[in-house]
DNA sequence: CGTTCGTCACGAACATCGTTCGTCACGAAC
DNA sequence: GTTCGTGACGAACGATGTTCGTGACGAACG
């Protein structure tokens, strides 16, 4: 791990690792999983690496550069898909739910990804392989490039929704639909009369609805054409 | 404005408006629309009002209950559609547009609001007039209620997205471009040959078509049935 | 008209945050 | 044995959200 020789001489400290860029994101990391995103500030970093907050900049851009190196290892960890045209609506689901189980990992990493889009190569490699499963799918490249984009968005949005259930998975169903109890009578007569329907549905079954209603809105679009 | 031109006491002051929560959340609310999300501070606030910011919270629980507030009074602003079965499709454009406007608006708004579901009445008539709409194109009532939680990801999503490009139109698309053209040669393929396709279309044909992706999606879905 | 009393704004104070920067100890080079 | 540069340290700054003791106002009361 070390380069070479450990500096015996810190006096008294135990000869502890010297301060690096892959340190400090591995120490966010773990922070972000345990605690959350909230949790996750300079201080609390530099805490866990025994050192102070400042000392930090030298080898991250801010908190900013520090949350973009932690989602970048974040995307890093997701397994890919060899494109294959006969499993490719398979192959889909499995990327995305991959993606979205990776963001749910790390409360709060899914709506700071939405901030702005992915610049940095590790997302481009997962540009690159949604790309060639709708390709394969035999979707014309402008749909298949803007139902990436769509897609993406429901990633997103599914990871927060299943951020929010990952204590008690029925806690927000209940609380929601307590919720539409006590409406005022007569106020909304669809959302009573529909309750059971829009709570429906765990996170993976409504996940699934969202990517297979937007696959076969770009087949619909496809077939028309 | 400086606090040595400050009146002794109250007494002398030109018979200032009494806070309210009222008061409080059109102030805020004028900040966030000229100023943004992250100036939206709870001093920010009480400085256009003229006050202290613990004063704030006799009438609103926090920063988290003002925005809380604000987005409600920005979900009010947006006007609804009487369903109707000849134009529903259209509507479902037109009421989701609308609701995007209305965040890009507010910058910052749109992030802010994935965070959590909607429980306030406001955002309650909107989800029965979506469910109305919806309905009233004959959808069936529980790809109706799952379809408006896709449909809402999807304007949340634009309306970051179209935040971004908001100073300038196209200054997102250059950028990204700019971006995958000095790609490792031949590393990504996919996103090198359609660049044009990524980047093509302005953020209002893009909506449009995330929507009607949705929507075909779910009529397929219905049709199959 | 004088006194009392409950409301409510005020603003100082606290804890925390991200960030900057002067200082200085360490270990290697000379 | 001396010098020197690298890089960690941590105090300090400005800003944040939030709490709470204080006190002034105006209405109610005698």
């Amino acid at each position: 791990m070390t380069p070479s020789t450990r500096p015996r001489s810190t006096r008294d400290r135990p000869a502890k690792a010297p301060l690096s860029r892959d340190a400090i994101v591995e120490a966010a990391l773990a922070i972000l999983e345990s605690e959350g995103l909230e949790s996750l500030s300079m201080r609390r970093v530099a805490a866990a690496l025994d050192t102070g907050a400042g000392s930090l900049y030298v080898y991250v851009e801010g908190r900013e550069g520090l949350l973009e190196a932690v989602f970048d290892r974040i995307v890093a960890t997701i397994k890919l898909e060899k494109p294959d045209a006969k499993r490719w609506r398979a192959q889909i689901h499995s990327l995305l739910t991959r993606s979205r189980d990776a963001l749910v990992a790390h409360p709060g990493m899914a709506a700071a990804t939405m901030v702005d889009p992915p610049r940095t190569e590790v997302s481009l490699r997962m540009l690159e392989n949604m790309l060639g499963i709708l390709l394969a799918g035999g979707l014309d490249p402008q749909d298949a490039a803007w139902a990436a984009d769509v897609l993406a968005a429901q990633v997103t949005y599914a990871a927060i929704e299943a951020e929010l259930r990952r204590t008690d998975p029925n806690a927000l169903a209940e609380e929601v639909e307590a919720n539409f109890s006590r409406l005022p009578e007569g106020k909304f007569p669809l959302i009573t009369a529909y309750t059971a329907q829009l709570v429906a549905g765990d996170v993976d079954e409504r996940f699934r609805f969202a990517i297979d209603v937007v696959l076969d809105g770009v087949l619909a679009r496809t077939a028309r054409r």
